[in-house]
DNA sequence: CTTGACTCTAGACCTAGATCAAAGGTCTAG
DNA sequence: CTAGACCTTTGATCTAGGTCTAGAGTCAAG
């Protein structure tokens, strides 16, 4: 519960949150996060609510969502509970797509399997699966 | 076994192949397509082995292979018989690659799935699990 | 006060894999 | 012969998410 008062240079924030100074001011011109105080030198100063907006962006990003996805998470999040709602749809449709992706790759993983599996690994180019399915149409399983 | 002699253009290719004839010329550039032969007025005349060369990166493509792996197929699998060992050592490389981009999605899905079901999808942002893991560093499963 | 680290802006550049535009030459059907 | 489809080149543009540069100003320690 420490919620005094700081502040925070760019460097520091980024140092706090593991993410370089160049994508703080990226994410500031994407719309990511907000436009901060500015010292009188014109230095940006932060405070502890821009570190937790930027982990919240950084989650969100290893949960593979994209900035324009997250700007619209952050705009959601920001609407007391009408958003909760869209949030869990938002989060459902995440799911839905990586399971997709899944069942991509694992069709493709399968198939690669088994021309790995029936591959000798030696012996002629033509008697080599791999590369008759590569070449031919109707080598493919 | 129609191996009639054949003058394709660039466009004929494209649609056989079912790719933009950009896409061809850009191969070509890029290495993974021999410079065709051209006729009088500068026209690239393609024969049928560049259709199936052609077909060859497409079907590597969607396995997954990138444009770098597929140049170092092709030279590969020009080499009669000592070509198809390293084939196979690219295909079981590139059949990881897939197994550990699967499991990471896997558990990315997972951790999101938790979220999903544990949202009630209404009530106040502080009571949504899905904003809480994005927001605070232990509210993470 | 000096030095070195830090920050500012605007804008260029990067990867991968294309895709498009402009300005012009060629080919073919009618 | 002409319309219109097709082809040529060079070079720019796109997406996504940053990363880097130059030139100038600021801050903190000693």
């Amino acid at each position: 519960m420490n919620t005094h008062i700081t502040s925070l240079t760019i460097g520091a924030v980024a140092k706090r949150v593991g993410v370089a100074i160049d994508t703080i001011r990226y994410y500031e011109r994407e719309g990511l996060l907000p436009e901060p105080l500015r010292r009188a030198s014109g230095y940006r100063s932060y405070d502890e609510g821009a570190v937790r907006q930027l982990r919240f962006i950084r989650r969100a990003k290893d949960l593979g969502f994209t900035l324009e996805e997250i700007r619209d998470l952050l705009a959601l999040s920001a609407d007391r509970h009408r958003g909760v709602k869209a949030v869990k749809k938002r989060a459902q449709e995440r799911l839905a797509a990586i399971d997709e992706r899944i069942a991509e790759l694992t069709r493709v993983r399968n198939g690669l399997e088994q021309l790995v599996e029936a591959c000798p690994g030696h012996g002629s180019p033509e008697q080599c699966p791999i590369l008759r399915a590569l070449v031919d149409e109707d080598a493919q399983s």
